[in-house]
DNA sequence: CGTCTCCAGGTTTTT
DNA sequence: CCTGGAGACG
C-alpha cells in the first residue's frame, strides 16, 4: 500500500504512528482507536519500505492476538512471511531458550511447568524440608515465588521463611531439567546478561520491535525489551487498561520507557472508532474517578445510540435467563448472528448459570478463558508421558504417570527411590536404574530393598518409556499424532478411564474425546505447512503456553461469547450484556483485600467491559445470588453509580409477553426457518 | 504394600 | 462438579 492510501485510510495520528519507523516511539492508543490496525498497518508498511521480515519483532500478551495479528498481516500484504517474528513474550522467551539454553546448565530437551506441576514440586519441596502441612498453602507460596521471580516483590517485603524452600524448588527444577512459566523471561535475561555476544546476535537480529499491550508487561518482560532494543522500539498502550497487575504489570513501564528512551516521540490515538458516544460517555465518566492515570480526551463520531440499560434480576438464573432472552429477541428483531454477542463475567465460576440457560434455550456458544484444555486431567496424563519419553528427568511428571494407569507401583516404593534419588542428588528415573541395577547385581541378597515383583514392575515401566521413546522419535519425528494415538493404547489409557469413571459414564465419555481432540490438534499442527519442525520437542515446547481458546479450530463462529472481562480485552461486540455487576464480584472482595483497599484496577477492569460494546450494553446485577455459603444479599457494584444518570435506563421485566409481541415473533421465527 | 472409597474444599483474573 | 488426600481394606 503506497502512502497516498495509507494517508485515505488513516486518520492524521494513525497515519503518523504507522509511518513512523525509526526511533522510539510511545503509543497511547484508547479503547477502540483502531489500535490492532495501526499495528499491522505499521508492519506491512515497514516490510513495503524494504524491511526485512526477520528483522521484525513483534511482542504480544496472549496467543489470541500474536494470531490474530499475523492473519491480519498477511492478508494485508498477501505474503507469506515465514520469518517474520510475532508472539508472545512467553513463545519469544521460549525460542530463545530452545537454542541458547545450554549455556547455562540446562538441557535443550527441558520441560516447562504449568501452574500446577509448579505446585507439586513445591509441595515435594516442603516435604522434604518437613514443612508442617498445614502451615503451608501451596497456592500462596507458588504465587510467592513466581512474584519474587517476576520482580513485582522481593524478600525483605515477602515472607522470608520461604527462602530455603525456594532454594529448594530452584534446585529441584534445574535438577529435572525444567522451567516454570516465569523463567521463560528471566533465563533469557539471564543468557543476555552473562553472555553478552549472544544478546548482540539477537539485538543484530531484531531491529525493528513492536510491544502491543505495553500496559501489561511486567518489570521482568520490560527488562528483556530493553536488553533488545536500541533504537526502533514501539510499544504501543494505554494505561486506562491496565488490569494484570496481580501479575506483574507494571504500568509505571510507561514512565520508564520515557526516561529511558529520552528522544521517543509519542503519539496519543483518541477517536474511538468502535462505540456509540454513549456507551463511550459512560466509560469515561467510569474512568475519570481514577486518579493515577494520564488524562485523555476519547471522542466518538458515531451518534448517541441507545441508553445503556441496568437490570436487577432476583438471583443468578433469572439473570442467565434474562440474558438468553435478550439475546434471542435482539437476534430476531436486529437480525444479528448469535456470534455479534458478548457475555462478560468477572469470574470463571460465574458461567454456570448462564451456560444453563444458554443450554436450555438452545443458544449456541462458546467459553474462553476456563481451565486451560491442557490443564486437564486427561490431556495432562497424556502430556506427562511425552514430557517423560522427552526428557527422563522430570521428576514430576515421571511421578504422575508412573503408576497412572496401576502398574503396581505404589507409595512405599515410591518413598524407597525419592529417598535414594534425595540422597545421591539425582532424579528419579536415574534412582529407579540404580535400584535396578542394584537389585540384578545382589540378585538374592538382602541388599536390595525392593522385592522382585515390584523390580520387575518398575522394569516394565522403564522398557515402556524407552521404547516409546524410539518409537516416538524415530522417522524424524514424522507422525507424531499417529504415534501419540499407538502410545495411548499401548498403555490402556482408555481402559483405565473407563474403570476410573464407570459410574459416569458420561464423563468418560467426556474424556475420550478430550484425548481425541488432542490427538486431532497435533495432526492438525503437524499437517500445517508453515510449521518446519513437527517433532515431539517442538510440540511439547509450544503446547504449555496454550489455552483453551487456542485449541477450538471450529472457531466462534454463529455463536454467543462467554468470557471472563480479562479474556474480552482487544475484542469488541455490538451487543455486550455485563453480569453479575454486584459489589464483592467487581471490584473483587479479594482483590481489594490484597490491594488495601485501591480499587483503582478494578475500576480498569469495569471500564474495559464497558468499552468492549459498540450499540448496546446491558449491565445486570443480581439482588440475591447463591454462594458456596448458601444465599446471600447482594448489593450493586458501586461503579454503576458512576456511570451519568443520563445514560441509564432501568430495564423493567415485562410481565407476561403481549399477545401481540408473541405473535410477532412466532411469525418471524416462521419466516426464519421457511427460508 | 497397593488399591479403593469416602470426604472435604473450591481459591479472581492468565502466560 | 471435580480433584486430591486420608484412611480403611484386602
Amino acid at each position: 500500500m503506497n502512502i497516498e492510501n495509507l494517508r485515505k485510510e488513516l486518520n492524521p495520528e494513525q497515519f503518523r504512528a504507522v509511518t513512523t519507523i525509526d526511533g522510539p516511539l510511545l503509543i497511547i492508543a484508547g479503547a477502540g482507536s483502531g489500535k490492532t490496525r495501526v499495528i499491522t498497518f505499521r508492519i506491512a508498511h515497514m516490510l513495503d519500505s524494504g524491511i526485512a521480515q526477520n528483522q521484525i519483532l513483534a511482542l504480544t500478551f496472549t496467543n489470541k492476538a500474536a494470531r490474530e495479528m499475523e492473519e491480519r498481516v498477511k492478508e494485508l500484504t498477501g505474503k507469506k512471511l515465514q520469518n517474520l517474528t510475532i508472539s508472545t513474550f512467553h513463545a519469544f522467551g521460549v525460542k530463545i531458550l530452545r537454542k541458547e539454553i545450554n549455556k547455562i546448565g540446562w538441557r535443550e530437551n527441558f520441560s516447562i511447568y504449568d501452574d500446577v506441576d509448579r505446585n507439586q514440586l513445591i509441595k515435594d519441596c516442603a516435604r522434604e524440608l518437613a514443612f508442617s502441612a498445614d502451615a503451608l498453602d501451596v497456592y500462596k507460596v507458588g504465587n510467592l515465588f513466581s512474584n519474587i521471580k517476576i520482580g513485582r516483590w522481593n524478600w525483605q517485603s515477602a515472607n522470608d521463611q520461604y527462602r530455603t524452600l525456594f532454594d529448594l524448588y530452584q534446585s529441584g527444577l534445574k535438577l529435572y531439567n525444567a522451567v516454570d512459566f516465569d523463567d521463560l523471561i528471566g533465563l533469557p535475561i539471564k543468557i543476555f546478561h552473562e553472555h553478552p555476544e549472544t544478546l548482540q546476535k539477537y539485538r543484530e537480529r531484531y531491529k525493528y520491535i513492536m510491544v502491543d499491550e505495553f500496559q501489561d508487561t511486567s518489570l521482568q518482560q520490560y527488562e528483556l525489551m530493553h536488553l533488545l532494543a536500541d533504537k526502533n522500539i514501539a510499544v504501543v498502550g494505554d494505561d486506562d487498561q491496565s488490569i494484570y497487575s496481580w501479575r506483574g504489570a507494571n504500568y509505571e513501564n510507561i514512565l520508564m520507557f520515557e526516561k529511558d528512551y529520552p528522544n521517543m516521540q509519542e503519539i496519543r490515538l483518541e477517536q474511538n472508532y468502535r462505540s456509540t458516544e454513549t456507551i463511550l460517555e459512560a466509560a469515561n465518566g467510569v474512568i475519570a474517578h481514577n486518579t493515577n492515570r494520564k488524562s485523555k480526551a476519547l471522542w466518538s463520531g458515531n451518534g448517541s445510540g441507545k441508553p445503556i440499560e441496568i437490570y436487577m434480576p432476583d438471583n443468578e438464573s433469572a439473570e442467565a435467563d434474562f440474558i438468553s432472552e435478550m439475546i434471542q429477541s435482539i437476534s430476531l428483531s436486529e437480525k444479528r448472528n448469535y456470534d455479534e454477542f458478548g457475555v462478560l463475567i468477572r469470574a470463571n465460576t460465574l458461567t454456570r448459570a448462564i451456560e444453563e440457560s444458554f443450554l436450555e434455550h438452545n443458544i449456541p456458544y462458546t467459553v474462553s478463558g476456563g481451565t486451560s484444555f491442557f490443564q486437564r486431567k486427561e490431556i495432562k496424563d497424556v502430556i506427562s508421558y511425552l514430557r517423560v519419553i522427552a526428557n527422563h528427568d522430570d521428576d514430576i511428571n515421571l511421578l504422575r504417570i508412573i503408576n497412572t494407569p496401576r502398574r503396581g507401583i505404589g507409595r512405599k516404593t515410591l518413598e524407597e527411590i525419592s529417598s535414594v534419588a534425595t540422597k545421591t542428588g539425582c532424579s528419579i528415573w536415574s534412582a529407579i536404574n540404580t535400584l535396578i541395577a542394584k537389585h540384578n547385581e545382589f540378585f538374592s541378597a538382602e541388599e536390595s530393598t525392593l522385592s522382585s515383583k515390584t523390580i520387575a514392575d518398575l522394569e516394565s515401566f522403564v522398557s515402556l518409556i524407552l521404547n516409546q521413546r524410539s518409537a516416538i522419535l524415530s522417522g524424524g519425528g514424522k507422525n507424531l499424532a499417529k504415534k501419540v494415538k499407538a502410545m495411548v493404547d499401548e498403555v490402556n489409557y482408555m481402559d483405565y478411564l473407563m474403570c476410573e469413571y464407570q459410574k459416569n459414564e458420561k464423563a468418560a465419555r467426556y474424556k475420550f474425546l478430550n484425548i481425541d481432540t488432542l490427538i486431532n490438534s497435533i495432526e492438525m499442527w503437524e499437517n500445517n505447512p508453515d510449521n518446519f519442525d513437527t517433532g515431539l520437542y517442538s510440540y511439547l515446547n509450544r503446547i504449555t503456553l496454550l489455552s483453551r481458546d487456542d485449541m477450538e479450530d471450529d472457531g466462534h463462529k454463529g455463536k454467543v461469547n462467554l468470557m471472563t472481562i480479562h479474556a474480552s480485552k482487544g475484542l469488541e461486540f455490538p451487543v455486550v450484556f455485563i453480569a453479575g455487576a454486584e459489589e464483592g464480584i467487581i471490584p473483587h472482595a479479594r482483590c481489594i483485600e490484597e490491594n488495601d483497599g485501591n480499587i483503582e484496577e478494578e475500576r480498569r477492569l469495569f471500564y474495559v467491559a464497558i468499552t468492549r460494546a459498540r450499540h448496546k450494553l446491558f449491565i445486570s446485577s443480581c439482588q440475591k445470588r447463591r454462594k458456596i455459603s448458601g444465599i446471600v444479599e447482594c448489593t450493586p457494584s458501586p461503579f454503576l453509580d458512576e456511570i451519568p444518570a443520563h445514560l441509564v435506563k432501568y430495564h423493567e421485566p415485562q410481565g407476561e409477553v403481549s399477545t401481540e409481541m408473541a405473535m410477532d415473533i412466532i411469525a418471524q421465527m416462521k419466516a426464519k426457518f421457511s427460508t
